[in-house]
DNA sequence: CGATCTAGTCTAGAAAGAAGACTATGAGAG
DNA sequence: CTCTCATAGTCTTCTTTCTAGACTAGATCG
């Protein structure tokens, strides 16, 4: 079959803001990190300790997206047990405000949630 | 050292409802198919196509586990092309209104996520 | 008769993630 | 003085997950 119209192909989410946003934010550590900063500013291991069941790896990796993509500011202060604090920029707290209807909808439906999936389970 | 508490050790998210549905639609594909969901009902390889870069087994299991947590119902139809349909619940529905709020979020905010990550780039 | 369509599943190889060792340097304990 | 701890990561190894593509059954079309 010939190439009918040269179709572009057009790579997936290519012009879908949606896409280009939730390649990134679009999992579950961001969220939680990104919600973990919600009011102070923390440290790494900070973090690491409040998010819990999150890997070194994983932490400096989603950090670094955030920072790349404006959510998050890092500093660095040249003290010797090195010190760096993470903290939201405007753009990442502007964020959290759909976030907050999207947890809000979670704690109102969480239970209708659980009730299915066991009514699954036993099924 | 010893226990000094007897710490219950807190699985991390336990008590968290953020956490027990951030673990099932906090991923890229769970939301996108909701998202392709709206409206229509669709059969499988409609999604696909709509949805475009995934892989049938993400999407089979995408589909189930929506299923499964009451977001997603299916139908078949015992012809013999086997003909299958996926349609939202009232939970699925209920949850695109919160969603919605996050995509118009990344509407409005992805040219600023696109130059930050340029300048960070060039930087 | 052979190709085609559907909704998946199965498999093998590739990619991502988890857990833990390791780094430098200064402070505090003994 | 030496021993240990703390910080913010990185590096390595092993396990898990994901992708791409082959494969299935049975009706229908040419």
């Amino acid at each position: 079959m010939p190439k009918e119209t040269d179709e572009p192909k057009q790579q997936p989410g290519a012009g879908c803001p949606i896409r280009g946003v939730l390649d990134r934010i679009g999992d579950q550590w961001s969220l939680l990190t990104l919600e973990a900063l919600e009011g102070e500013k923390k440290r790494f291991n900070e973090l690491m300790r409040e998010i819990g069941d999150i890997s070194k790896q994983m932490l400096s990796k989603t950090l670094k997206h955030l920072e790349q993509d404006g959510f998050v500011r890092r500093t660095v202060y040249p003290q010797v047990p090195p010190r760096v604090e993470y903290e939201l920029t405007e753009l990442g707290r502007s964020f959290l405000i759909p976030m907050k209807t999207l947890i809000g909808w979670a704690e109102q439906n969480h239970a209708a949630i659980t009730i299915a999936r066991q009514r699954h389970e036993d099924a």
